[in-house]
DNA sequence: CCTGCGGTTCGAAAATTTTCGTACCCCGTC
DNA sequence: GACGGGGTACGAAAATTTTCGAACCGCAGG
């Protein structure tokens, strides 16, 4: 098996979680990137997120069970796009997020 | 002297400290409470806040910190409000905290 | 088939956040 | 002026978050 990654029902996720997962500069940096082009799946070995590899998965994990990312795997490597249900769930948050820290802040 | 408050300027406020303060859901309704009527100060006795005095005070601190409350003493009684600045430092991020958690929700 | 690369998970250590008690301060009241 | 109510600051303990290494897995290439 491919390695479960889960993926939690966006109607359990509670706000305490987003603004947590959002807390952290890199991983508010990771979910602008994902934004700026929502439909994109993005190699996540392209973004800027230090540290050894487990803890890169460690935050790729914190942004998942916030429910702002998607992540797929493709055998050889790991893809992140934007979770586009979020905006539903918890409508004008990211465009916060951008207005304050999206392109050009 | 009536204990010194430390309001940071804003422009030393980061986003970090935002959602951070924000991560916490007692810490969001009180900020959802004085958004209610930005100019009134509300005594922090009347805020659903639980724990211990010393630990209200701490989050009291958070939310001072994060450029959230002016908090101000009358010496029988602490009053917080909104912080007048807030909006113009980081637009539109209330407007989507109160959309998400405002009245009502 | 073996090896290397890119990943996750687990467990432990480190760092940070949260909570509380205690000491202290200011103010109003008796 | 002593007392009590409402607060802050500090220090220690508890809880949570973050980091890392080690073990492991799947796939692509030689």
């Amino acid at each position: 098996m491919p390695v479960q990654l889960s993926h939690p029902p966006l109607t359990d996720v509670q706000l305490d979680a987003v603004y947590g997962a959002l807390a952290d500069r890199h991983r508010r940096l990771v979910v602008v990137r994902l934004a700026s082009s929502p439909d994109e799946e993005v190699p996540c070995t392209t973004l800027d997120v230090p540290g050894s590899k487990s803890t890169r998965s460690y935050h790729w994990k914190v942004l998942r069970e916030a429910g702002l990312i998607v992540q797929r795997s493709t055998g050889t490597g790991m893809l992140l796009r934007l979770r586009p249900d979020f905006e539903e769930r918890f409508p004008g948050l990211l465009d916060s997020l951008l207005r304050l820290e999206g392109p050009g802040r």
